[in-house]
DNA sequence: AATGAATGAGTTTTCATTCAT
DNA sequence: TATGAATGAAAACTCATTCAT
C-alpha cells in the first residue's frame, strides 16, 4: 500500500542531527527552517511533514543533542572502576565534549535558556530530564565510593550537593573558557577535583 | 564644552538602561526597537541617533548590565574586611543578583552567547573585561589574604585558578538553579566555600 | 462493459458526497484535499484519479448538493395534489433544508459565488441547470393550477416571472435568516404566499 | 513633533477602498495582501500599519462598502415623496447598484458569508447593522405610508415582515440575475411590488 | 535633533499537486 | 490502480532600518 517506504522515525531523527548542526553553527532561534531545509537537503515542506512546528524541531534536535552526550560519557564511564578516576573522567570529558566542538556550546547555552525560560513548557521534559541524570550519575559515583570507604561517609551524605558543585563548576567552566579564550579547561577541573579528593578521602590507615 | 555632548551620553545611558529593562523581560532577540522605543519614550527614529543598529543598543546594555552587578558588588565588598568573607559574599551576591530577578540571568545567558559566537567581534571588549575584572577581584582577595597569613602561601600561588573556579561554580550554580528549580544556591556556594577554606587556610598556631 | 467504469463512477460520486460534508463543516476553501482525503478513506493522490484539480472535486460535489435537494423536494413533490399546497411545500422545504443544516448554506453561498465570478466557465453548467430547473418547478405549478382554475389565467400568463420571484425570496430570506438570527422563516413564506394567493387564486364562484 | 503629517484615518479610508476594488475583482479570500498592497501602490507593511490584520482590513472594506450603498441610497430617496415610490425606488436602486456593477456583487455575498459563518466574532456588528438599518427604513416608509392612509392599517401593522420580504426578494433577485443572467431585474421587483401595492393600498373612497 | 510613516526582505507555515513505487 | 512522501510557491505577518519633514 505505501508507495515510497520510509522510515519516519528514521528521517526524523536525520532531519533532527542535520538542524542539531545548524544550530551549533548560528544558534536554533536565528536559523531559519529554509536553512534547515537546505542543509538536510529536502524542501522547506518536508520539514513540517517530521515536525510540527520550528519549536518542535528545536526541541527534538536539543534532545537528540542531549542524548548524544549521555550515551557518549556513560559508554566511556563503565570501563572505569576507581569513583576518583571515574569522577574526574566524567568531568572532564563533559566538558570537551562541548569545547572540542566550540560550536556544540550554543546548543547548551540554547538548552538552558530554554529551560528557564519555559518553565511552563511541557515539551522539554527530556531536557529537564539531563541534568537530573547527570546529577544521578555523579551522586552514584560518590555514594558507591563512601561504600566502599575511598571516600568518607560524609562525602556519602552530601553526595548530591557535591554532585551538584561538580556539575556547576563543569559547566561554567567551559562557558568561562569559550567565552574567555585563555582556560585551561583540564588544569581547572582537575585543581577542583584534586581539592576535593583532599577533603572527602577516607583515610586508609 | 558643548553641554550637548554630556547630554547625548547621558541619554545614551538612560535608552541603555531602558532596554536593559526590556530585554530582562522579554529577551533581546525578542524585544524589537518599537517596544524599546516605547518603553524610553522617544521616537523609533531617534533611537537610531545613539545607535548604529539593534546589535550596538544590545551590546551596550548589556555593558551596562555588567557594569551595575560589578559595581554594585564592589561597593558591598568595601565594607568587609575579612577575606573569607568578602569571597563569601562576593559569590553569594552576584549568583542571588541573577536570581533575585530571574529574568536578568537571560541577560547573563546572552551575554555569554555573544561572547561564544562573536569571538572575531571587537565590540563585546567591555564584556570579557567584566570576566576579567571579577577574576581580577577574586585573585586579590586571595593573594592578599595569603599575604596575611589567612590563606597558605600556596593558595596565594594558584590565586587565579581558585579564582576561575570560584566564578565558574558560581555561574554554573545559578544556570542550574534556574533551569532545576530545586537547588538551594546558597547551600551549594558555602559549601563549595567552606570546603575551600579548609583546604587553603593557612595553619594558625 | 468493463465493470471498473461502473466503479470509477461511483467512487467518484462517492468521494463527491465525502468531500460534500467536509465543505458543509468547513467550507470548501478551507478544506485540504487531506482532509477529504482523510475523510474518504483514501491516499490523497487516489482523488487526483478521480478529479483533476481541487475545483473539479468541488465543483462536482457541488452538483451533487444540487442534486440531493432537487430530488428530495421533488420527491416529497409528489405526495402533493394541490398547486397551493405544493407551492408552499416547496419553498418551505427548501428553505428549512438549508436552515435545518446551517454549514450547508456555506455551499449555496458558494455555489452562488461559483456562478457569479465564472461566468465564461463550463463547469457549472450543471449548477446553472438546478436553478432552472427549480423555476420551471414552480412554473410547473403555478400553469398547472391556472389551467385547473385555480390560479388566474393571468397567473399562468405571468408564471415565469412569479416563479423567479418566488424562488428569489425564498434564497433572499434563508440567507437574512441565516445573517441576521431574528427572522421566522416559515412566517415570512406563509405571509408572502398568503399576499400572492389572494392576488392569483382564481375567483370560485 | 510628527516628521510626516498623514491622516491615518484618511488613508486608512483610501486603503479600505482600494482593498474593495481588489475584492470585488478577486474575492475577499483569495485576495492576497501583496495584490492590495500594490494595487494601494504601498508596500505590504504599509498594511499592517493602519489594519492589524488581513481580517480587520476585510471587515473595513465591506463596512465601507455597506456605508456607501445605504448613503447613497438614503441620499436618493430624499427627494422622494410618495411612499409606494420610495419603496420601488428603494428596492430596484439598491438591487441596480448591484448589478451595474457586478464585481460588487462578489462583495455582497462575502459579506453574507462573513455573517453566516462568523457568528461569534463581535466585529461584523457594523455589517449586521447594515440589514437591521435597511429593514428598519423600509418598515418606516410602509408605517408612515400606512399613517398617511395610503397603505391599508394592517400594512402598517405587518410593516416588520413586508419590509423582511421586500429585502429578502430583493437581495435574492439580484444574485439570481448574477447567477443565471436572463432577469430583467426591474421586471421582476416591479411585478413583486404591483402585486404588493394591491394587496396593501388603502382603499380611497 | 527628533520623529514615525514607510518599507521589503525575511519568517513561519500551509497545501494543491506530482510522481516513484 | 493506489499511495503518501516530497515539494515549492504562496500566504500572512514582523521588524530593523531609512528618511522626509
Amino acid at each position: 500500500m505505501s508507495p515510497k517506504i520510509v522510515n519516519k522515525a528514521e528521517k526524523r531523527r536525520e532531519i533532527g542531527q542535520r538542524a542539531l548542526a545548524c544550530f551549533a553553527r548560528e544558534g536554533a532561534v536565528v536559523t531559519s527552517m529554509s536553512q534547515i531545509a537546505r542543509a538536510v537537503g529536502v524542501g522547506k515542506g518536508t520539514l513540517y511533514e517530521y515536525f510540527r512546528s520550528k519549536e518542535e524541531l528545536i526541541t527534538y534536535a536539543m534532545e537528540l543533542y542531549v542524548e548524544a552526550i549521555e550515551e557518549q560519557v556513560s559508554r566511556m564511564l563503565d570501563g572505569i572502576a576507581d569513583p576518583k578516576e571515574r569522577l574526574r573522567f566524567y568531568a572532564i570529558s563533559v566538558a570537551e565534549h562541548i569545547i572540542d566542538d566550540p560550536k556544540t556550546a550554543g546548543v547548551m547555552l540554547a538548552i538552558f535558556q530554554l529551560l528557564i525560560s519555559d518553565q511552563s513548557n511541557n515539551q522539554p521534559a527530556a531536557l529537564k530530564g539531563m541534568f537530573r541524570q547527570a546529577r544521578q550519575t555523579i551522586t552514584s559515583i560518590l555514594r558507591e565510593g563512601a561504600e566502599n570507604n575511598i571516600f568518607t561517609e560524609k562525602a556519602g551524605r552530601e553526595a548530591e550537593t557535591i554532585a551538584i558543585n561538580c556539575i556547576a563548576i563543569v559547566d561554567g567552566l567551559w562557558m568561562h573558557a569559550m567565552a574567555s579564550g585563555d582556560i585551561d579547561l583540564k588544569h581547572q577541573i582537575n585543581h577542583y577535583l584534586d581539592g576535593l579528593y583532599r577533603l572527602i578521602e577516607a583515610e586508609t590507615v
